[in-house]
DNA sequence: CTCATTGTTCGATTGTTGTGAAATCTTATG
DNA sequence: CATAAGATTTCACAACAATCGAACAATGAG
């Protein structure tokens, strides 16, 4: 992977706002047991499932627990879309989400 | 730590003539054999020593590999330094530069 | 002391980002 | 179909970031 994917990546979770949208995300899938960091990105909400390690409704739940438009939300969903961190499909209603592991493996391997 | 120093630790990293910078450091301080991500940021030079693990005359070395004026190298340096990725201390003549490996390593931590 | 080398600071310029409002598109439901 | 709810696009704008040149401060060499 080029450089510039890598710098990508990091803009993606430059901005606070953004890097807690995909920390929500995160933590509501990928997330094993006994986390420390990041429990408090947990969703509190009896109905967060993890169908194939995705996140249902997730544009609708993030809009819900954070103070910012629904426009700057979908903004921030394309950032991280775009920079290849997240993987979101539409279907009917249902707004699903989930991280793309290998880029986040990539970078845990760009720091070895 | 803060989710704001997460943030801004990747704000650091998000400027592709930044990560260079840092990668060129981290790669002739810390890199291991073996290493394939970053080989191309190796400096070529008899000179590069690691003692303790910190680079020597790093300010010199990197504007002369780097196509970018000494004021702005100057800023991302004090960018890195202020999002403590890197440690650096001018000792007369010789800017001595190192990564703050406790930093980069939670990171790590971050994506678990 | 004088000069060259290193690195910092300041001011200006140009480009990028984060954000909300409003309009629009999409999908489900009465 | 009409309406509501969900998500996107477009626009505008303030705030911020990247870059350079010039002036400046600190250090070492002659």
């Amino acid at each position: 992977m080029e450089l510039s994917n890598y710098s990508k990546i990091f803009k993606a979770l430059s901005n606070e706002q953004r890097l807690k949208i995909f920390m929500i995300i995160y933590k509501n899938c990928c997330a094993t047991e006994g986390t420390v960091i990041g429990a408090e990105f947990k969703i509190d909400d009896e109905s967060t499932c993890c169908v194939k390690g995705s996140l249902e409704k997730a544009f609708t739940k993030i809009c819900d627990c954070m103070n910012l438009s629904r426009s700057t939300i979908s903004h921030h969903f394309k950032e991280l879309q775009s920079a290849g961190l997240i993987i979101c499909e539409r279907e009917g209603q249902t707004y699903r989400c989930k991280i793309n592991e290998e880029v986040v493996n990539s970078i845990k391997e760009f720091l070895k």
